[in-house]
DNA sequence: GGCCAGGACTCAA
DNA sequence: TTGAGTCATGGC
């Protein structure tokens, strides 16, 4: 869906008015956008405007964050060696709903190879500088997938059905980023686990990534509980209660912790 | 060969 | 509310 070379990134985003090839580099302190696309309208420049900003989270000052891992001895390093790195975001609620249930319990490298099935198969794409990009499927795509052909990238059936259940969501519109961006943080997550194949870790890290929700735990993580045991010398897998202990100090920015503790990973 | 992986569901007690 | 069983298969 994206290409890092040369400190750019390349990847193709759906505007309103269509998709739109767009390239990302640094210069100085500041982010510059090249945007492939023979003309760019003013709501199209505010949309991208939007997104990148979303994406990286950019308009967020973490010297809060910086002075709350400064007063955690464990973790402490964490604030000069990820210094400045922000949690990147999955812009589209969708897409980051369907890659949480094709993660769920198998490892990245599998998870990684039936989404690019997925991508590759029922996404849009456009063709660019010698390399084919990828937009994610929108929901009538999958609804109308057949689940045979879904089960070939070696989606479950359970996997397929939830897939399912979660396209149909957003094509009712029982599903919406911006109704959700409307609810109070618990609103949010009860409202997406009402939907079968949503559960507490799902809905804890789509409102992380996605609804920029800044106090998500993803309880349940094995990534997270691998470093809370490290570093907290807690449990192999500990329970609510001692995770939120450790977060407790945390407030405000416990989706930043989360990605920090992941990140620590490597 | 066996355990584990960026879980969620159902069902029983 | 909690725990065991089930799904399902590649990676290591």
């Amino acid at each position: 869906m994206y290409q890092v070379n040369d400190n750019k990134i390349t990847r193709l985003i759906r505007l309103k008015s269509g998709p739109a090839m767009i390239e990302v580099s640094d210069y100085s302190d500041s982010l510059v956008v090249k945007v492939f696309k023979d003309c760019l309208s003013v709501s199209d420049d505010e949309e991208l405007t939007s997104y990148v900003t979303q994406w990286f989270d950019l308009e967020r000052d973490l010297s809060e964050f910086y002075r709350l891992l400064e007063k955690t001895p464990e973790t402490r390093h964490f604030s000069q060696e990820y210094h400045g790195l922000r949690l990147m975001g999955i812009v589209d609620l969708f897409e980051v709903l369907c890659w949480c249930v094709i993660g769920q319990q198998i490892n990245l490298t599998f998870a990684h190879k039936i989404k690019t099935r997925l991508v590759h198969s029922l996404g849009d794409c456009v063709n660019h500088d010698q390399n084919t990009y990828y937009c994610f499927p929108e929901p009538e795509k999958i609804i109308s997938a057949d689940s045979s052909m879904l089960a070939e990238m070696q989606l479950s059936k359970q996997k397929i059905s939830y897939l399912k259940n979660i396209s149909e969501a957003f094509v009712s519109g029982a599903l919406d980023k911006q109704k959700l961006l409307n609810q109070s943080s618990e609103q949010q997550l009860l409202q997406m686990q009402t939907i079968k194949g949503i559960g507490q870790w799902t809905s804890n890290y789509a409102a992380m990534k996605c609804l920029r929700n800044m106090n998500c735990i993803a309880y349940g993580d094995t990534g997270l509980s691998a470093a809370l045991h490290k570093y907290f010398s807690t449990e192999k897998k500990p329970n609510i209660v001692t995770i939120d202990e450790i977060f407790r100090p945390f407030e405000g920015w416990k989706s930043y912790f989360n990605f920090y503790l992941w990140k620590s990973l490597g």
